[in-house]
DNA sequence: TATAAAAATGACTCACGGGTCAGTTTTATG
DNA sequence: CATAAAACTGACCCGTGAGTCATTTTTATA
């Protein structure tokens, strides 16, 4: 077997994996609008316009294309968390490139989005065989920020604080906001959402001049609480 | 019928209040290991030491079950940081109580804790009967909240921004730090939850003095990340 | 104690969906 | 084109669990 041989793949190989990518990104449409445990294979077949035989010539199971679906997306968001904080400069940039990455996974993947906002607390919690690597995997991205966070507390632009902890609570924070504005609960407009994180996690609610939280656009006036949507 | 008679509960009342109770707590402990989905009604039955039919003269469906016992311990813990934001005094002080009443439940009620950490997700997301009450309770809660900000936000306390937004997002972080807590990701010593979270809201991360965040006890140095757990 | 009403029971029904596999179609090869 | 291998299909199998109801047990009453 020649070296190209082993590098390139074959024409069987590329096929497969067109195939699988097809496979889960008909999963993730299904899983967002079912959730796991409504969503059938069934349905998953007929999305990806296959029979639900060949699902099973791809996949062992149906826990394994819900992780391998999820698995794909919170990799690829990984790596760009991972440049994209590499490529700011001082600690405020690198805080709200992270933020940025996530925001626009939110907006551009509306599918993964849900799975993500609705199955989070299953994910975490319940004895899954995929239970393990998604913590892994999360933990992992909050360490990644926990880097930046200390870096900036060495350095004295940021207080000093448990750094893990302060990661996971800015992750925790972006889910959430992204949950809420997604459910319709957070206003639609005049509130950027990126901002308005970044600006809690970075200086909090407590007045330290007369600038008023800048989430808010200066034109509008602090919004009054709105009814039930 | 007498007055007495309308006012009083008849025994058949009590007894049948007593065994919903009985059924609701034998519930919360089943969905809890379980989460919804898993969790089946003979187990509940088994666990209330009670035949599953016998549920059904209690309740119409699974469904029902949950959000009913879901709602009990809503509607208690609304009831808790209501009186409590009631008697403390000045800002800093409610957000404290609002923070230790929910922090209380989580202790004292590991179930409906976990109950609530998990099917979070669901609850707000999929169309089940029970998502629109329970949306409408979880906004009630922070409209509570937010009436507290936003007085603070009229005398000053508080720099302006949107109350309601901002309530929720302390509620998201209440439940999210509890959850990590409870999946052991949060460190278990040397952190107290409930100042951790207010010390975040109310101050950020960003450096205004030499004080150190406070949620680290002042003898334990900045704790380095730590591997998974 | 006799008897009727209320409460409780648990075996049963039935729809559902994950997973299988014998049979069919497509593709690769000489 | 012939033939074998690979890919695909979907009817079927089977465990599961929500919900039912004829029967039994308990309670209230005279």
């Amino acid at each position: 077997m020649t070296r190209a041989e082993t590098s390139r793949k074959t024409r069987h190989e590329v096929l497969a994996e067109f195939r699988s990518g097809e496979i889960l990104a008909a999963a993730r449409r299904v899983f967002a609008r079912r959730g796991y445990d409504a969503a059938t294979l069934d349905e998953v077949a007929q999305e990806a316009g296959i029979a639900k035989g060949t699902l099973y010539l791809y996949f062992p199971s149906k826990e394994e294309i819900f992780w391998a679906a999820v698995r794909e997306r919170m990799l690829e968001l990984r790596q760009r968390a991972q440049s994209a904080m590499r490529q700011a400069e001082g600690i405020q940039a690198r805080l709200r490139a992270a933020i940025a990455v996530r925001g626009e996974l939110m907006r551009t993947d509306a599918e993964f989005m849900r799975i993500y906002l609705t199955e989070f607390g299953h994910l975490c919690a319940h004895p899954t065989r995929y239970r393990k690597p998604f913590r892994e995997l999360y933990l992992a991205m909050a360490r990644d920020l926990a880097e930046v966070l200390e870096a900036g507390m060495k350095s004295g632009e940021l207080r000093p604080g448990p750094p893990l902890e302060l990661a996971l609570t800015l992750q925790f924070l972006l889910r959430d906001c992204f949950t809420a504005r997604y459910m319709g609960v957070f206003a639609d407009d005049g509130l950027n959402l990126e901002n308005f994180v970044f600006e809690l996690f970075w200086c909090g609610v407590r007045p330290q001049s007369a600038r008023p939280h800048p989430a808010v656009k200066s034109a509008a006036p602090p919004r009054r609480l709105q009814k039930t949507r």
